[in-house]
DNA sequence: TAGCACCTATAGCACCGTTATATGAACTGC
DNA sequence: GCAGTTCATATAACGGTGCTATAGGTGCTA
């Protein structure tokens, strides 16, 4: 019977010791700080996770299972590719979202420490990656292209975090996903502006334009027109909103 | 004049922290036992570099410069995307071979704090990625095809790492790489999207653009927008000559 | 009420990064 | 040659850190 609006001490040291990592911008937290902030003293934090290194664990651990909620939550479309599509752009989305937690999750992994939950990212994107295959859209195991896309997935979301929010290009992502993805799958037959069902893919389609017009300005249209133009190109290509 | 034998006390430091982190499997390391090790004392730790994180910055510093210093040192093929490869692998090499001092270099990258040696990278890249363009085999810009390779080489670098050096299976690597490049550059001749010149052709690809959008309209512009967008498409697929 | 897990607090240890102060060594101008 | 200056190193200590030996509640079962 506990209190409700009291949680027990050792939920106020996982959230504390979240919160104070999340804030405080990738500087060390010291324990009494986290203590203090979950008002508690240090031996409970060593009951309950025996050590430093046991809590942030399990705030990692927490920060995993947030993720893998929402990679399971999300929901399918019947169409493979794009389910891949979308996995990856809530992959860079968490970690847009939580930087700090993102860098320790898949910024930091030591060899022989590493979390576990990473294999579990890996097995369900392969899963996803499976449905592909059973729609005979893949050109290779899905084991492989779970691996390289994760791969290119996270390289590509450390270089997000890395830069100053203000400048972020997510043409990046779109970019290097839909490289990883046409690498990996086959857009049924031959057009690689076309998938399945036969409709063409708006969005491979916009990125080439957009790609084409970095090296080649068209004169039909006005420099202000242009900037539009491209601003729309953009907006299709990094499919954020739907 | 020094004695041949005895580095002066700045250099040892270096050496002794770059030991010991390169030793210590990412397990943090004291001033003290660096100190011991370069047979100094505090203070003049304190000295050289400031700080404890001073040192290790410089420690960093000397990993991309050693990092850098192979990368230029790479021979010109006269192939550009052959080059592409080969500067590809020896990112991956890199990073094998110094494993703890790549995950500093690139795994950790604090956002505001970034080394701006992940800069010079790119910058590199950029330019080797600038000869494929001058030889018109290049489909987006030099830039921004730098950003996705880098991106995606990181990753694929952390999660070698990552993984137990008895199972690391290279050809994640190959694959991913054949993967961004081939999305970045053509293989000469047949390429859609280019034309003879090797340019990346702005009105096929703004055909193909126009084909999608006509089966399926896209969420992110408002129908207004879209009868505009579709317009300036067409004006840019009549495109007469250049 | 007694016993028994469980959880938490007091107080302190050993270590850490860091520095105020002092000492030595090497070069300068006279 | 020697005072003055500057650079490089050492002694000793301070406050903060992760962690724990020990002891004290607290609620449960008997």
């Amino acid at each position: 019977m506990k209190k409700v609006g009291e949680p027990a001490p050792k939920d106020r040291l996982l959230r504390a010791a979240a919160a104070l990592l999340a804030e405080s911008n990738g500087e060390p937290v010291s324990t009494r700080q986290i203590t203090e902030a979950a008002r508690v003293t240090a031996p409970t934090l060593y009951h309950h996770f025996g050590d430093k290194e046991g809590l942030f664990d399990a705030v990692v651990a927490e920060g995993f299972s947030e993720y893998l909620d929402a990679e399971r939550g999300l929901p399918t479309s019947g169409q493979p590719i794009e389910d891949l599509r979308m996995h990856w752009d809530n992959h860079v989305q968490f970690g847009l979202d939580h930087p700090h937690l993102y860098l320790v999750m898949f910024g930091n992994i030591r060899p022989e420490r590493r979390p576990s939950m990473v294999a579990s990212a890996e097995a369900f994107l392969e899963e996803v990656l499976a449905r592909a295959a059973a729609a005979a859209r893949l050109v290779v195991s899905p084991r492989e292209a779970a691996r390289s896309m994760l791969a290119a997935n996270i390289g590509v979301t450390l270089m997000l975090i890395a830069e100053p929010a203000a400048k972020r290009n997510l043409e990046l992502s779109a970019m290097t996903r839909e490289a990883v993805i046409s690498a990996v799958a086959t857009d049924s037959e031959g057009d690689p502006t076309t998938d399945t069902e036969g409709t063409p893919s708006v969005v491979v389609a916009a990125i080439a334009l957009n790609a084409a017009l970095q090296s080649s300005h068209p004169d039909q249209l006005s420099s202000s027109e242009l900037k539009l133009f491209l601003e729309w190109l953009q907006r299709i290509s990094s499919r954020s909103g739907s």
